[in-house]
DNA sequence: GCCGTCTGGGTTTTT
DNA sequence: CCCAGACGGC
């Protein structure tokens, strides 16, 4: 929040003055190895740093900054750094604010959002928006494009309004205005719509004022095209440019950086290839890849001491992302402070996923009595479904653990609902906002009423609230909405008066949205009312609502940062960036991770990144890994059966301890490929289904009889690669590797 | 307009 | 299995 109040450079100073000579050097500078102070001190051109997990990349990045002021060679303002959360770039201005003092906060340092949304508020009137804009969350984004599909008569079940909004999200993130998109980069969603409906979307949005996430950058994109003297002010302002997690960029961000180095040519991206996993967000690797080639004259810089992990613990990670093509390459080597190469990569193989939870949890509660904090502890899964396995053995063992990946605060329903009134409050054109709330709590004014609305408002070229007036409604109907209009209205009045938080306070009184979930039985009720007042909290500290509106649109974090003393159990996504003495990844089997899906979907591509993510997985740990697999897992409700993930039989012998229990039924043996199967399930290949060839459009397997060595007879009902589902005459529904059973005649 | 029943679909999710 | 969203009866 605290970019936004700042003074505003561009425009106002003509900033020219350049360079003090250095006096002496900074003291920072003497705890950096060789190459983390030539990152620093290579001040000039082009810069990109290659950083693998663990070797400084976040204290490179700042004491560059704290460099480049120490030593005269620009003032704060002319210093863009860029992130991508909100956490980076507070932890970065927390540093920066350690090393040089108040100054950190005069540098424009903040994520990409939040720079796009710095110049979108400047030039507002240019980027073709009235002042006080809304920017949309996702789930405006995705009521908005719903409605749009519907007017056009889509049957919003068969094509999901979700995959719309992917498909135009997707064209923001590669910079394309709708006039941009080619007829051969349309898509064939909904007979080719897609393109038509993002023309559409774009002028909704302009309709309410509104932006999305991707107009945060995309606008300033516009607005630089169309007044090359408003870029060339923020061109010649950033002497400095210094980017974060390179590898996640995508081509908008890329051509928004491309532009604003063209100024000073000072550019200094710091990212890994290696950890690159969020393509299917729009994140695109060629940046990083490509950096060489699209500035000839830049500097490469590799970062490859890992100050975090034992040596086992980079063995096994640098041999597992070897296996992938396209890298830049890098080799992780242990710092020399530490000789211990630790203890090996543990891979254990379990019956089902039950027994691997309870054994790992297991695990960690002796951990925890021999001294290890919980905190220093985490499990990573591939998918959220996999947390519940542990929450229910966590509870059983009574250890307080958080599950992260849930949703995020400010995307929470009663948030969303109280922000929407806030919103409303502050500007009743906020159609949005008004159908999000106008029936919440339940007022008696349903979808017929705000077809009313809608159509007055069309024809009146009104706002909803303004159009209360000229709808047709019920007697009885207009009373309620007269009614709630006028509470807006008494809030409109008491906002002069009152403090935000007090404000809000009172809406969610006299409107009885809190008694709605005071009174509510369900099990969640009772966490919402505390978020509630968790927001009052948040709003304590902000003086107007207005900034609060902005703050709470591009921050999706609460800022809860609990000491507690608690487990972290989350996704391997939300795990980068993160550091843990144990790590234990579950749930490596065939299918799950890699996923099924990236395989279908992306191929080798897909593949390759699955891999990354693991690689991300086993880099979080300093001292301890453990790998594990389950045999059979229920997923929503039916057990399938699968093989240990491929990643394993790619880690290195010498790294790992192959814990399997060779006692249980279901010994592990070594096949002819070096890789593991179920001895008990093993059914050799000449006995399984034949497999369909990729791509193949119509299944040979649906609708033939089968036998199963545990379930016996059965039909294959459906099939999803190598994966049936079968109804077993005797068990009932599963899902099985074609392998595992034979064709037998009907 | 509300509320119950049914159906389908369920990777990952920095802003 | 479990949740959200659609649909139909009151």
């Amino acid at each position: 929040m605290d970019i936004f109040d700042l003074e505003d450079p561009v425009c106002s100073v003509p900033s020219t003055e350049d360079a003090r000579p250095i006096r002496q050097e900074p003291p920072f500078l003497a705890d950096l190895n060789p190459e983390q102070r030539e990152a620093v001190q290579t001040t000039k051109g082009p810069l990109l740093v290659l950083s693998g997990a663990g070797t400084g990349k976040t204290r490179v990045l700042t004491t560059r900054i704290a460099y480049l002021l120490a030593a005269g060679l620009a003032h704060p303002w002319q210093i863009l750094a860029v992130t991508f959360t909100n956490k980076a770039s507070r932890e970065m201005k927390e540093r920066l604010e350690h090393m040089v003092g108040p100054e950190a906060f005069s540098v424009w340092l903040g994520t990409f959002h939040a720079i796009g949304m710095r110049i979108l508020k400047k030039f507002t009137a240019e980027c073709g928006l009235s002042p006080h804009f809304i920017v949309l969350g996702s789930d405006d984004q995705e009521r908005l494009i719903k409605q749009i599909m519907q007017d056009n008569g889509i049957d919003t079940k068969k094509y999901t309004p979700g995959i719309l909004l992917d498909i135009i999200q997707r064209w923001k993130d590669r910079g394309l205005i709708p006039t941009a998109v080619t007829d051969a980069e349309n898509t064939n969603f909904c007979d080719g719509k897609a393109l038509g409906f993002y023309q559409i979307y774009q002028n909704r949005l302009k309709e309410l004022n509104a932006v999305d996430f991707g107009d945060l950058l995309l606008k300033p994109l516009e607005l630089f095209k169309a007044y090359p003297d408003i870029l060339k002010l923020y061109q010649n302002q950033f002497h400095y440019i210094l980017v974060d997690e390179y590898q996640d960029t995508n081509v908008a961000q890329y051509m928004l950086l491309r532009l604003l180095a063209k100024g000073h040519n000072n550019i200094c991206c710091v990212g890994d290839d290696d950890q690159s996993i969020y393509s299917w967000r729009g994140a695109d690797v060629d940046n990083i890849l490509n950096f060489g080639s699209v500035f000839p004259e830049a500097r490469i810089i590799r970062l490859e001491r890992n100050y975090r992990s034992t040596a086992h613990i980079l063995g096994a990670a640098s041999a597992l992302i070897a296996h992938n093509e396209g890298r830049l390459g890098k080799t992780l080597k242990v710092a020399d402070d530490i000789n211990n190469s630790g203890d090996l990569v543990r891979v254990e193989g379990f019956w089902n996923g039950q027994q691997e939870a309870e054994k790992i949890i297991e695990r960690i509660e002796g951990n925890q009595r021999a001294g290890t904090p919980l905190t220093h502890m985490a499990i990573l899964v591939r998918a959220s479904f996999q947390t519940r396995a542990f929450e229910e053995e966590l509870i059983r063992y009574g250890i307080p653990y958080k599950i992260i990946g849930g949703f995020k605060f400010y995307e929470r329903e009663e948030i969303r609902d109280a922000v929407a009134y806030l919103r409303l409050v502050l500007n009743t054109t906020d159609d949005l906002a008004l159908t999000r709330i106008i029936n919440k709590p339940r007022r008696g004014i349903g979808d017929g009423a705000l077809k009313a609305l809608e159509t007055a408002a069309r024809e009146k070229h009104l706002s909803l609230f303004d159009a209360i007036d000229w709808a047709e409604l019920r007697p009885s109907v207009r009373k309620t909405i007269t009614a709630f209009a006028n509470l807006i209205r008494d809030w409109q009045e008491a906002r002069q008066e009152l403090e935000p938080a007090q404000l809000l306070e009172r809406i969610l009184k006299e409107s009885g949205y809190l008694m709605m979930w005071q009174t509510d039985k369900s099990a969640d009720a009772e966490g919402r009312v505390e978020n509630l007042k968790e927001l009052q909290n948040v709003l304590s500290d902000f003086d107007s609502l207005q900034e609060f509106i902005e703050y709470a649109a591009l921050v999706t974090e609460s800022d809860e940062q609990s000491t507690e003393e608690q487990l972290t159990v989350m996704t391997l996504h939300a795990s980068k960036g993160l550091e843990f003495d144990h790590v234990y990844l579950p749930g490596w089997e065939e299918g799950l991770f890699p996923h099924q899906r990236a395989l279908d979907e992306n191929g080798h591509v897909g593949l390759e990144e699955e891999r990354r993510l693991a690689y991300v997985g086993i880099t979080r740990a300093r001292q301890q890994v453990m790998i594990s697999y389950a045999a059979n897992r229920r997923i929503y409700g039916t057990w399938q059966n699968s093989l240990p993930s491929r990643f394993i039989d790619e880690l290195p012998q010498e790294h790992i301890d192959n814990q399997t229990n060779r006692r249980m039924g279901w010994a592990v043996q070594q096949d002819i490929n070096n890789s593991f199967s179920w001895k008990s399930h093993s059914v050799s290949p000449q006995r399984g289904l034949p497999f369909n060839k990729p791509g193949a459009k119509t299944s040979r397997r649906v609708g033939k009889r089968v036998y199963h060595e545990m379930f016996g007879y059965g039909t294959v009902i459906k099939e999803e690669g190598e994966r049936l589902e079968i109804h077993f005459d005797e068990h009932g529904m599963k899902k099985i590797l074609a392998r595992f059973v034979e064709a037998v005649s009907p």
